[in-house]
RNA sequence: GGCCCCUUCGUCUAUCGGUCAGGACAGCGGCUUUUCAAGCCGUUAAGAGGGGUUCGACUCCCCUAGGGGCUACCA
């Protein structure tokens, strides 16, 4: 019997920062939630102690809102910024199902599902290395399986060290299904009696995860496929209890370059991470949606929308995809040239905050280095000269190729004139000055590049820059002209090959 | 070591027995051109290897190899 509502979990461990495999995680969940109408649920998963991170939960519930992949039930931060629970299901926090999770057990343990178990780490550890010494695989020895069950609770209530671990069965297989990966079966024996419940009393992944599915209602386990080994476990305890286990899908994992498992090691991995460095929310969740499946033949670019109506688990690949930096930034740029004017300066202002106090000025120089980046941050670099007093044009030729400097200097001037009486409505577009410019050349009989070159180097102080007749919108008329003065300046001390002496112009 | 998963261009992928194996990123070449980008056009590049099954396999099965995951009182 089938789960009647489809309802999926997103339950990372607060022990770090949302991990952007995570996000993809996240995404497939909410995805199929949406798509059938059903619930999309954020567990916190914090019964390990010794790893809990502050501010690890905040951080999670605050990269999936950024993202747009947001639960409708469990945890998430209300409009202050502050931990909140939602839903009948709850408590969504791991940690205060404690209680809950210990009943659990203790049912487990009067079926003989599970049994105390008192050995020590010391011993664990020592058994460990002296099987792998011998070469064989490392699991428990079952010492303490088989003890009576009024003698072990004896030691309890006289306060031994104890945990509660699996009494799975010593032979047999099971098979589990994968929406992803179709029928795997496994062979009791390699599999290990599992700590269920840590001596602090705290219950362990399998045991809580399991239980608050069941809880929970959850209908699809969509997590990564470091998971796929331990799915036994996990059905031999909904078996246990009689319950109907949802239907699993593991996906494959995300790769560094060398197809290691992602590590920080070698790159970014927080979804915080890229938000800061000018990558959208909605070019994330494109990308990372990607990663493992593909609704269609030809297309890269989906919107959330068509990713939720287009989803399909079935279709999600068994193998490993490596995060490709490349693509991700293509893609940023593709989306970075097509959202309104608006939200780009948004995204960009903030690189360039305190260059200038004029705002048209600024938003022009935006707009000409938008189709030239890939981040945000980038305009940074990409506009910096607009906001130089001076060029220095020592390290740079103001000549075109074998153009002389008196040549050079002769048109710049001649230029400046024809640009100081032009009307101030010339200089609203690129394309009007283009054609100003090339109307001089052609009545001059002049040639574009002893122009154009010395003109956009003039303007730019550097050889390679946009074409002038951008730079001169970008500047406007005035700081135009200061440019071109500057240059022609420039030229006029520099000059050595010819002693004629030049009269700068007014 | 043991168990499990995976294997199409360098990378992300399409293909669900019959295709010139398609698209995208990157690369390369060209066009444009005063330079650099961009843009446009073109192009290199793939079914790990070996056996089967079949009229026919990238597609189904087996073996081998390679890669990955798990093997914690972490998730």
């Amino acid at each position: 019997m089938d789960h009647p509502r489809v309802r999926v979990r997103f339950a990372p461990s607060p022990t770090g920062f949302l991990h952007i495999g995570g996000l993809r995680t996240a995404l497939y969940n909410e995805l199929l939630a949406k798509q059938q109408g059903g619930d999309f649920i954020l567990r916190v998963e914090d019964t390990d102690r010794e790893r809990f991170v502050e501010g690890g939960i905040e951080n999670v519930c605050q990269s999936l809102r950024d993202c747009g992949v947001e639960p409708n039930e469990g945890v998430w931060l209300d409009g202050n910024g502050a931990i909140v629970e939602r839903g009948d299901a709850g408590p969504y926090i791991q940690s205060k199902r404690k209680k809950l999770h210990s009943a659990y057990a203790q049912r487990l343990i009067k079926m003989n599902k599970a049994y105390y178990c008192f050995c020590t780490t010391e011993r664990l550890q020592k058994l460990r290395q002296d099987m792998h010494a011998a070469g064989k695989p490392t699991m428990y020895d079952g010492k303490c399986r088989d003890l009576l069950a009024n003698e072990a609770q004896k030691r309890v209530d006289e306060g031994e060290h104890h945990v509660i671990r699996l009494k799975l069965p010593k032979k047999g297989k099971i098979k589990i299904w994968d929406i992803i990966r179709d029928d795997i079966d496994f062979d009791w024996v390699f599999i290990d009696d599992q700590i269920i419940i840590k001596s602090d009393g705290y219950p362990t992944y399998h045991l809580a995860a399991t239980c608050d599915d069941h809880d929970m209602k959850i209908s699809h386990v969509i997590r990564g496929e470091e998971w796929l080994p331990s799915t036994p476990k996990h059905l031999f305890i909904y078996e246990a209890f009689g319950w109907t286990p949802p239907k699993f899908a593991h996906l494959p994992l995300l790769l560094n370059s060398d197809h290691s498992k992602l590590s920080k090691r070698q790159g970014d991995v927080a979804v915080t991470d890229y938000l800061a460095k000018g990558y959208l929310p909605e070019v994330l969740i494109n990308f990372v949606a990607l990663l493992g499946w593909n609704p269609t033949a030809d297309q890269e670019i989906y919107t959330h929308d068509d990713l939720i109506s287009l989803f399909d688990l079935a279709k999600v690949n068994k193998s490993g995809a490596v995060f490709n930096l490349e693509k991700l930034n293509w893609m940023n740029e593709h989306y970075l040239r097509k959202i309104p004017e608006e939200r780009y300066f948004e995204l960009t202002l903030p690189f360039i905050e305190g260059k200038t106090g004029d705002r048209e000025f600024a938003e022009r120089c935006l707009r000409l280095v938008r189709d030239r980046i890939q981040k945000p941050s980038e305009v940074e670099k990409l506009t910096a000269y607009f906001f130089e007093d001076q060029f220095d044009f020592s390290k740079v030729r103001l000549p075109w190729k074998t153009q002389t400097q008196k040549k050079a200097y002769a048109r710049l001037q001649s230029i400046c004139e024809p640009i100081k009486n032009a009307d101030d409505a010339l200089f609203r577009t690129s394309v009007s000055l283009e054609t100003f410019i090339k109307k001089l050349i052609d009545q001059n009989g002049w040639s574009n590049g002893d122009t154009l070159w010395p003109l956009r180097v003039a303007l730019s102080g550097r050889e390679k820059s946009p074409t002038p007749f951008e730079l001169l919108w970008v500047y406007g008329k005035k700081r135009s002209l200061k440019r071109l003065h500057d240059a022609i300046m420039s030229l006029s001390t520099s000059m050595t090959d010819d002693g004629n002496p030049f009269i700068l112009p007014s």
